[in-house]
DNA sequence: AATCTAATTTAGGCTTACCTAACTTTATTG
DNA sequence: CAATAAAGTTAGGTAAGCCTAAATTAGATT
């Protein structure tokens, strides 16, 4: 019993990645996620955000229902809970560089689309093992504070 | 004197940059890049890079005569200098943690689109103290290859 | 229940970056 | 030096994602 491929199968698109990551982040924190929360969210226009929920439903990523809402479907939690990950995971690891919290923002948002899941692993364990070296840490932040 | 801004200034696309990575690599090992070359390099159509390539020059990023071949302008061989060089930052970074080289350049070639000099300045630093960190390095090595 | 407002949807367009097919120019070579 | 092959260009199209403006629907307020 493989899972099947409707198409080729091509991985997810950034936008459709950063729609679900958003739809996952507000229902997480509002309970639900409607069209205009998802616009102002992304900073992009409630007709665009109409336009991919309808994809993203057609897609079986999420269940919609014209002016009633939507849910995500088991596919697009999943999807939307590795998207999380992999934005967490950079975070986290940028922030013990030392990094401020906009560039971390920034990079991250551009960078989660294109981490395989490999480098994520070895980024995670880096991640772990710095933590527990403070001194080398210090010298990277001097580094970085000497312009 | 300040550099002048033609337009709103935006930030090259990875398009753009994909373009100029190439063709400067090009230029490096062949002396010259041709179409032909670019969209080999790229897995494009002549044709796209014909169209790219007519815009880069209109941008002043390269001297482009028809039929004729072109050469990088000062500005288009810094955007070039720019982008490989943050392609050669993170190669050197994930080949220290020990990924595949495959893995290596496909993640690369997306994220060096996505990554702001402060960032970039970071994993330089600890990149440069990684490397004379072997137990750390061995460490994180062995947690990858346990999958 | 009629009205008003906020949310949503539709329609029509735009830009980027790609494509194929047809044509033109340049370079090679017999 | 004419013919062929390779390289380059043009024309016309497509798909993804965005936009604004103009409907439409749902929900709240009287």
């Amino acid at each position: 019993m493989s899972t099947k491929p409707k198409s080729p199968a091509r991985p997810p698109s950034s936008a459709v990645e950063d729609y679900l990551e958003r739809i996952l982040g507000l229902i997480n924190t509002k309970g639900y996620a409607r069209v205009v929360d998802i616009a102002q969210s992304l900073d992009i226009s409630q007709a665009s955000v109409t336009n991919m929920v309808q994809r993203l439903d057609a897609e079986g990523l999420l269940n919609y229902e014209k002016y009633r809402g939507l849910v995500l479907t088991p596919a697009g939690e999943a999807l939307a809970k590795n998207i999380t990950h992999r934005h967490e995971l950079l975070t986290d690891f940028l922030k013990l560089l030392g990094l401020d919290d906009a560039v971390i923002y920034h990079d991250v948002e551009g960078m989660e689309h294109h981490i395989s899941p490999p480098t994520l692993r070895a980024i995670e364990a880096l991640t772990a093992h710095l933590t527990r070296q403070p001194s080398l840490l210090a010298r990277v932040r001097e580094q970085l504070d000497a312009n």
